[in-house]
RNA sequence: GGGGCUGUAGGGUAGCCUGGUCAUCCUCGCGGCUUCGGGAGCCGUGGACCCCAGUUCAAAUCUGGGCAGCCCCA
């Protein structure tokens, strides 16, 4: 059997059940505990709270290096604020929390709780910039968002408290400064996605479906085994209608006045969603060895009369593995029990030590990713802990894509499209006119979404009106 | 947006239709002894009817409301 045949296997029950399967392992791995009596927040616990901060740490990383700097803004935001761009709080209005008291006195300026930090962080951005010298200005912040939702809640998928929030924030001298930005930001987050193993298609919303106050809208998508697919990123490019509602302007260096050119792009919890989702298998989570908390779980064999040679060896081997992140497993259970609970929590790496490999100057490494268990001499023990731990990130990254592609369909008739979502199949890629009118009634005949345009030249003709195509664009439902 | 279902120890459940006994079983927690190369065994022990009101001699069970969760459709 090939390892990619044993891989298959293990995934029966994450592929067929998954929404049941996702619920279940968010919970038993200890990511949140989602009994908190709010409908739509939940608790992180310490496990999911580690894979969290590592994950924040890589888009942290990544912003610093291209020369973005972190900020903190406020979570509360005046009404008279907020209302300012029409679309932006048309966009909005019907999901937004408001503080309206402060103790028994109502307030007389009401207060939004964050549901995007535009308008929180505008008015400042207008004081801080006042000449072409202040820019290019290239804020993020880690924060928590709220938003109203009236569909179904999802941990990490659909949240009134997005816990998550990383948002960046950009204004610029001329809008050719503000799109060179968006590529910036679309390298940023490929980037990002590829360090967690997670695929993605990049596509431009279509104008029905931009960001509320955006020119236009470039999303990452993600498909999970259900064949929905998961928006897990956005970059804006917003023009100059944020910076003339908020007054944003600047002296160019002709001396003139002038509005900033801005962009702002973020991404919320559901990467963790799909960080988790997709690398997992029956058994549970299968974590990237980047975010795991534990990279290595050492358990040890013992045998009655020669427990301590074990945890002397052990304490050694615990030494010698010092670079990655290792767990002694001392705790009084059965090995096996051990076993399960550590490929529940998805720890990438297991090593076994128990007099038998201590006979014979070796040490058992078990691979969460494939079940290959394979013995390998003490005195490599390290080099080989760590390229075992790079084959798996390559090996989850290289399954998830491979996952991925399978689910994306050509279509060429309404019929076709229509019968491959609702099977569940996946998303289909179709020709299109460009119109929106078409577009619009495409979505409504096959009930499907279009997600979005692929940047891809078009041939043939248009699946909703068999006018000339101009556009691909992606169809499919989401979450 | 529309519809359906559910809420009983930390987790999973039986009981509810047809109101009445010490609320069932599995898992789990704690103490102890023996064990340990894929979920250990034995002994002892601990823990629950979502909230508020109503009906009734009597409510986990019936009725209404609230809160929370799950599923399906648009």
């Amino acid at each position: 059997m090939t390892r990619i045949e044993k891989g298959e296997m293990m995934r029966e029950r994450w592929r067929h059940s998954f929404s049941e399967w996702y619920n279940e392992i968010i919970e038993r791995a200890e990511i949140l505990d989602v009994r908190y009596p709010v409908k739509g927040v939940y608790v992180w616990r310490p496990y999911g709270f580690k894979i969290r901060a590592r994950v924040v740490e890589i888009i942290r990383r990544i912003l610093d290096s291209t020369g973005h700097e972190e900020a903190l803004f406020p979570l509360l935001i005046p009404e008279h604020e907020f209302a300012k761009e029409a679309k932006h709080i048309a966009g909005f209005e019907d999901e937004v929390y408001w503080v309206t008291h402060g103790g028994l006195e109502p307030l007389k300026v009401k207060l939004a709780l964050r549901p995007t930090s535009e308008t929180a962080m505008y008015p400042i951005f207008a004081l801080w910039i006042r000449s072409h010298a202040d820019m290019p200005l290239k804020i993020y912040q880690v924060v928590n968002t709220f938003r109203y939702e009236t569909k179904h809640t999802r941990p990490l998928i659909r949240l009134r408290e997005i816990t998550t929030f990383k948002e960046a924030h950009t204004a610029h001298a001329s809008a050719e400064e503000a799109e060179r930005q968006v590529h910036e930001a679309i390298e940023c987050y490929r980037r990002f996605f590829d360090t967690l193993g997670i695929p993605y298609i990049i596509s431009r919303r279509p104008d029905w479906d931009r960001f509320p106050g955006a020119e236009y809208t470039i999303a990452f998508d993600t498909i999970f085994p259900d064949g929905r697919t998961l928006q897990i990123a956005t970059v804006h490019n917003l023009g100059q209608n944020f910076a003339r509602t908020f007054e944003i302007t600047f002296e160019n260096p002709q001396g003139e006045q002038e509005y900033a050119y801005q962009t702002c792009y973020g991404i919320s919890d559901r990467v963790i969603a799909a960080l988790l989702a997709l690398h997992g298998d029956d058994s549970g989570l299968c974590l990237m060895p980047e975010v795991a908390p534990i990279q290595v779980v050492i358990v040890p064999i013992w045998f009655k009369g020669r427990k301590e040679m074990v945890d002397a060896e052990m304490e050694k081997l615990k030494d010698e593995l010092s670079d990655f992140r290792v767990h002694v497993d001392a705790r009084d259970l059965r090995p096996g029990a051990k076993y399960y609970d550590w490929e529940l929590r998805g720890v990438p790496l297991r090593v076994e030590l128990g007099p038998r490999d201590i006979e014979r100057g070796e040490v058992t490494l078990v691979r969460r990713d494939t079940g290959e268990r394979f013995s390998v001499p003490r005195s490599e023990v390290k080099e080989r802990v760590g390229e075992a731990l790079r084959e798996i990130a390559a090996n989850l990254k290289e399954r998830a894509w491979r996952e991925m592609e399978s689910r994306v369909h050509e279509a060429r008739s309404m019929e076709e499209i229509r019968s491959l979502v609702v099977e569940r199949k996946g998303v289909v890629r179709t020709a299109w006119c460009g119109r929106e009118e078409c577009g619009k009634s495409m979505e409504d005949r096959a009930d499907v979404d279009i997600l979005g345009i692929l940047d891809e030249e078009a041939s043939g003709s248009c699946t909703g009106c068999s006018a000339r195509a101009e556009k691909v664009v992606l169809m499919g439902r989401s979450y």
